[in-house]
RNA sequence: GACCCCGUCGUCUAGCCUGGCCCAGGACGCGACCCUUUCAAGGUCGAGACCGCGGGUUCAAAUCCCGCCGGGGUCACCA
């Protein structure tokens, strides 16, 4: 390819961050990467009442969240539509000027009318083309419109889809510039992608019926055309539209139920897009084997299991250093906390050590810093089923030998307390789960957790017969010994 | 309604272009077993798709052709 392959992802600020909107600009960012091109973000404000500032700083922050790094784009001028409305006009006067385009002065009512009328009739609407050749003059208040082709068709090659034909007569003369001056989207665009020298379109699959316009467009304006690529929708489980009603759509979300970047990325790019039987994948081996011939293109169905699934390979596959980084402000609501206490709870080492310990159970950084919570505080109670099956007649007298060993117990790492535990049940006639278990409720509240005797270490030797010595009060509490000991 | 797109296990998909290696492979989820101080993780095995339906073409079709049905998208002086 003699050219530099330039692509774009153009979100308009008029709402939060979608997923849908997400892959778009990931396998874009993805295309542009494998081709050594540049990825381009701009941003497609016209619609002003609707678009905000905030939206636009959520944008740039997902993306840099997500790691879709942007070559060309905000923070730097001329990537708003807004700042490029001089430019839209230059070309709307020059369509005009070379009779590509007319002004029209049809009201909206009158119009709508029609619209009616051709709905009564049972007939789709188009415009008539009434001021096509009308010469109104500049003095009138006016729209501006392009010609569109008189018969014959419009074919859209696209890289994904393959060839798709629109007759020209289902299209109408569509409106470049609105009465008050401004341009409209598909004008803009157009433009926009025109003047960036934009190669390749990789856009939703929503847009493909506005690709023969488009082309419409390009050619009168004398561009040469850019490839197009309609990328599958992402569907609901009902296979409908994406909805808050199917739970979380937008990135924020994923990301503040603890969702690695990594790992929503991944999951994003295999929807649709795939690479043999391989699974996990890295941004940069995303980028290396990235092509649209292996986009698919059917839409597909966001399954959230599966997400969690690339999700729990992602924290794997992560250092523990990094998890304790992101863990962090987990911390503080996990604990019901505020989210910033988090961070005072304890040292990098330290909680790197405990993500260590978790990162195998843990499908999320939510989950993580729940499961983590019986390393900063002891139980608040004890799971009932677990007392029920293991506080048995003999308990009390195990959990006391437990604490007079682990008194006298010199060394606390994980090995040398599974020594201790290993003798201690041979000494005493019992499995390792015997005693582990105890252990395990009196240190956690639960009989699920990540290896007692690394739990234990963790938590150092003062804490562990503490919590041991609370667990020994509380079985004497519920069932008073039976007799002498022994 | 018109136009456009799509249709392989529940879900994501490989295979389709260049028919036979596919009575369809992988992954998630599900079930069983193994491992094991618990839960996970890991390992092994299994259930699960008449390749949307119906016709062709062919010695041979998931793969080529036609029709149908189903789903989705688009039909603005919104983006």
């Amino acid at each position: 390819m003699a050219d530099t392959v330039r692509v774009r992802f153009a979100p308009s600020p008029t709402g939060s961050f979608h997923v849908g909107g997400a892959r778009t600009a990931l396998f874009n960012w993805a295309f542009a990467r494998h081709h050594k091109g540049v990825f381009i973000l701009r941003i497609e404000d016209t619609d002003r009442s609707r678009s905000t500032d905030e939206h636009i700083v959520q944008i740039l922050d997902v993306l840099r969240w997500l790691g879709l790094d942007w070559d060309e784009g905000p923070p730097a001028s001329g990537y708003r539509q807004t700042e490029r409305f001089e430019i839209y006009r230059a070309h709307g006067e020059r369509l005009l000027a070379d009779g590509r385009a007319y002004r029209c002065r049809c009201t909206p009512e009158t119009l709508d009318a029609l619209r009616d009328a051709a709905k009564a009739r049972k007939e789709q609407f188009r415009y008539p083309g009434t001021c096509r050749e009308a010469g109104v003059p500049a003095s009138e208040p006016h729209a501006l419109r392009l010609k569109m082709p008189v018969g014959g068709q419009t074919v859209v090659e696209d890289a994904i889809l393959g060839t798709v034909t629109f007759d020209n007569d289902t299209l109408d003369d569509w409106i470049l510039v609105r009465t008050d001056g401004t341009p409209t989207y598909n004008f803009c665009v157009v433009v926009d992608d025109v003047t960036m020298k934009i190669t390749h379109v990789i856009r939703g699959n929503d847009h493909l019926n506005n690709t023969p316009k488009q082309i419409a467009c390009y050619a009168a304006l004398g561009y040469e055309m850019p490839l197009f690529a309609h990328i599958p929708m992402i569907l609901a489980p009902d296979r409908g539209k994406m909805s808050k009603r199917h739970g979380a759509t937008t990135v924020e979300e994923f990301r503040d139920q603890g969702i690695l970047p990594e790992a929503l990325v991944n999951y994003l790019a295999r929807l649709g897009w795939s690479h043999g039987d391989d699974e996990i994948f890295s941004p940069k081996e995303l980028a290396e084997h990235f092509t649209l011939a292996q986009v698919g293109k059917a839409g597909a169905v966001f399954d959230r299991e599966k997400l969690l699934w690339v999700s729990l390979e992602w924290i794997k596959a992560a250092a523990p250093e990094r998890l304790a980084e992101v863990l962090t402000p987990f911390l503080g609501p996990a604990l019901g906390l505020p989210s910033a206490a988090g961070a005072a709870l304890v040292d990098p080492a330290r909680l790197a050590a405990i993500a260590a310990s978790l990162k195998e159970r843990s499908r999320t950084l939510v989950e993580m810093a729940e499961q983590a919570a019986c390393y900063f505080r002891p139980p608040a109670a004890y799971d009932a089923p677990a007392t029920a099956k293991f506080w048995g007649p003999e308990a009390p007298h195990r959990y006391a030998v437990l604490i007079k060993r682990h008194l006298s117990q010199e060394a606390f790492d994980p090995e040398s307390l599974e020594g201790l535990y290993r003798g201690l049940a041979a000494e005493m006639g019992l499995k390792l789960v015997d005693l582990a278990q105890l252990t395990r409720i009196a240190l956690t509240g639960k009989t699920a957790s990540p290896p007692v005797f690394q739990v234990a270490a963790l938590l150092g030797k003062a804490e562990t017969i503490a919590r041991l010595k609370t667990a020994l009060a509380a079985v004497e509490r519920a069932k008073p010994p039976l007799g002498p000991k022994q």
